[in-house]
DNA sequence: GTCTATATCCCGATAGAC
DNA sequence: GTCTATCGGGATATAGAC
């Protein structure tokens, strides 16, 4: 195990990889907003200018926390669809592992949710979070006719599950883990009333 | 008028005023993480311990604006559904106001959903807020039967205008007043839906 | 790769003069 | 009510030694 404490320094040659675990420790301490290299630095115990060794900036070390979110979220909600066959129920699994994921990994998500990260400057998120758009559309295609009615319903579903979390992160449903289970079960009931109304969408 | 511009003092004794026209001016250029008190300041030309002669802090500022807020978003919602008769259409109707003041009052809806304000502790926050929640209220009510999936379409449907309205702000309809139009119809095509499939709300 | 040290900038908030 | 001046803190990032 690696030294860690008052005044111990950080000498084994893993900065890299704690700097991305300590900067989800303080990101789920303070936010995302209060976020500085300099404080993960204390943390660890070592100099200011260390990261900068291993991140050319904190956008740079935002960035890899955020790959680390898409591919938690991926296992996450495959895991999740893997015990529905009905594209309504796969849909409804997804919404759950999606308000799931933002209540246990609180961090990760407001990282890639709300940290203003440009994810445009990072092709490594776009990769990422590919696979599960891919499996979003999947599910949403089966459920629809045309690709215009396809769109609205997965902005719909996104919307909604979005909204959702986001008030879970607010307190809106209490704390803890029935707080996180009553907001996934609100969400995917919210999913199957849209995939149930769905032709009112468009108009 | 007052005197401004570059070099120009700020002495005619409505700087509290001033401070929040201009708080919601630079909000709109940098967002409100980036707001700061002294740029305030220097865009009024005036000293950065100017401000607290007025506003006791930074946040209290913020609640200043935000009560500007509810009061905007109060007159705009009402006068959106003044033109509707049936439950879901005001419900509608008010979706789409929530998605257009987003929208156009993008300064405004930051300060009310992302600054981190904490409301609880501006007791002039929660009584603006009041007449928007009574009025929303009185819409879900006129369309469930119980008190219990009142509740549950009230939260889904503040879910799915809440995320579409992060998602405008995002970007992901574009950008201009085209962007606010979609949004805000796939926002009221959603509420439409949810009501439309309510009873899957709950189970 | 990590250190010390530093440059440069930002912020919120206060004291006391006018 | 506004000023000048300042305290005390924060940050990102770089230079050069080890």
């Amino acid at each position: 195990m690696p030294k860690r404490g008052k005044g111990d320094r950080y000498h084994h040659g893993d900065l890299r990889t704690a700097l991305v675990d300590t900067a989800i420790e303080l990101i789920d301490e303070r936010g995302v907003r209060q976020f500085s290299m300099a404080e993960a630095s204390r943390r660890l115990g070592v100099a200011v200018s260390a990261p900068y060794a291993h991140f050319a900036s904190r956008d740079d070390l935002l960035a890899a926390v955020a790959v680390r979110g898409y591919e938690v979220f991926h296992a996450e909600s495959q895991a999740e669809m893997a015990r529905a066959k009905a594209p309504v129920d796969r849909l409804a699994a997804m919404t759950r592992a999606y308000i799931r994921f933002a209540g246990t990994h609180r961090p990760l998500f407001e990282v890639l949710f709300d940290s203003g990260l440009d994810k445009q400057r990072y092709p490594e998120l776009k990769a990422a979070e590919q696979p599960i758009s891919d499996a979003f559309a999947d599910c949403v295609e089966a459920l629809t006719d045309s690709e215009a009615s396809a769109d609205d319903l997965a902005e719909a579903v996104e919307a909604t599950a979005h909204g959702h979390a986001l008030f879970l992160l607010d307190g809106k449903y209490g704390q803890g883990a029935d707080a996180i289970e009553l907001a996934a079960e609100r969400a995917a009931g919210g999913t199957r009333a849209l995939v149930d109304g769905r032709h009112r969408l468009g108009g």
